[in-house]
RNA sequence: GUGGCUGUAGCUCAGUUGGUUUAGAGCGCUACUUUGUGGAAGUAGAAGUCGGGCGUUCGAAUCGCCUCAGCCACC
């Protein structure tokens, strides 16, 4: 399935599931695509039982769209942060030497699971830039990346190969930039993923600065030199003003746990017209008596049934419940900004 | 009525041979942080006439006497 209309905004369903919500939830915000992960997945079930199952989508029984993120980020998040957790190689990265539930990606078998998974775009394995890396090992990983980049798109072609897929029924294929704050690092990454040729490219790294400000620079590297028909998607951006920027730079694509995980944390996005939003905290004392929705412009579920006084009470009781509703809540926020943005 | 136990932050409590001139902790509360998911954590902050009174002492949450409140036991 090709994606009909951007921008989009795909919460992060990383084990298969959005937490807290099964797909009819979903479906009820308005969210039209969800990010699955293929290390979670690929280290829960393997490749044979997903290709039991038919895919994810079916699995799931989600209609809608799906992307898959190649694990790549894991590089980082997990192993660069505690080095005990896995070691990285030219070959790939072995999550958990030795332990139990070892798994070993490479950029081929990364590709290989996302296709047994049926995403609509899938995504090549990236070695994590650190951005706390000397420039060294920035253009190190760098370069790491564009080798599998080069493993996996092969991969890719292989496979689509063998299932007789059309360009009309592959699943779109992105590439992802690293390089760390260093811009001709980043430049380059993109001069040879155009070579190798892909459907989009993704801002990988981390686009945090040390002083909590967003590194908008490195992401507009990436979409002035990107060719004018490729997608450019922003890796786990982000808070919903930083996806306004970003749109206007001509990004389309968007995933983030920050909504989801906001909720499940009692944090609400309302919309603002001059900051784009702000929170609204469940969880403060203030909520205990306010009758108020969320927010009384929004059509959600939550909105339209529920008070800011009656969440507040399930939070203070520690039922599961009230991260659900907020969840659909902060999607219905976010699919709404989609909607703002298409104009 | 008699005896005993308890009384310290919004809550649950630490804190005795009297002694860091600003009495602690956990929870709660307030403000921030979290970005290709660990349902969590972290940072900072506000908050107490130590039930009340009198006394002993250079110095009392701590010792003495009186008093108030709650609980328990026995007449």
């Amino acid at each position: 399935m090709k994606f009909p209309k951007f921008p989009v905004f795909f919460p992060d369903a990383t084990r298969g599931l959005i937490k807290s919500l099964d797909t009819s939830d979903i479906e009820s915000t308005k969210t039209n695509g969800i990010l699955v992960n293929t290390y979670h997945l690929y280290k829960d079930l393997g490749m044979e039982f997903i290709k039991k199952k038919g895919g994810i989508k079916k699995f799931m029984n989600w209609q809608g769209f799906v992307i898959s993120d190649s694990g790549g980020f894991q590089v980082g998040s997990l192993i660069k942060m505690n080095p005990t957790k896995g070691h990285v190689s030219n070959n790939g990265v072995l999550f958990k030497p030795g332990g139990e539930g070892q798994v070993m990606l490479t950029p081929e078998k990364s590709i290989a699971f996302q296709m047994e998974l049926g995403s609509d775009m899938v995504v090549v394995l990236d070695d994590f830039t650190d951005p706390k890396a000397t420039y060294k090992e920035a253009k190190e990983s760098m370069e790491r990346t564009i080798n599998w980049a080069r493993r996996g798109k092969r991969e890719y072609e292989k496979i689509c190969k063998e299932k007789h897929l059309s360009k009309e029924k592959r699943p779109y294929i992105l590439g992802v930039v690293q390089g760390g704050f260093h811009q001709d690092l980043r430049k380059y990454c993109i001069e040879e993923l155009i070579k190798i040729g892909f459907d989009g490219l993704g801002y990988g790294g981390w686009p945090i600065n040390d002083d909590k400000s967003f590194d908008y620079e490195s992401a507009k590297t990436i979409a002035d030199n990107s060719p004018k028909d490729y997608l450019l998607y922003g890796l786990g951006v982000g808070k919903p003003d930083e996806i306004v920027r970003l749109f206007k730079m001509g990004y389309t694509i968007f995933d983030c746990v920050l909504p989801t995980r906001d909720a499940r944390h009692g944090r609400a996005y309302i919309y603002d017209k001059k900051t784009v939003y702000k929170f609204l905290d469940l969880t403060k004392g203030k909520m205990k008596d306010d009758d108020n929705p969320i927010d009384p412009t929004c059509d959600c579920l939550t909105c339209t049934r529920y008070s800011r006084s009656y969440i507040n009470h399930l939070f203070k009781t520690g039922d599961f419940t009230a991260g659900r509703l907020v969840t659909i809540h902060n999607l219905r926020f976010y699919s709404n900004l989609m909607e703002k943005l298409r104009g």
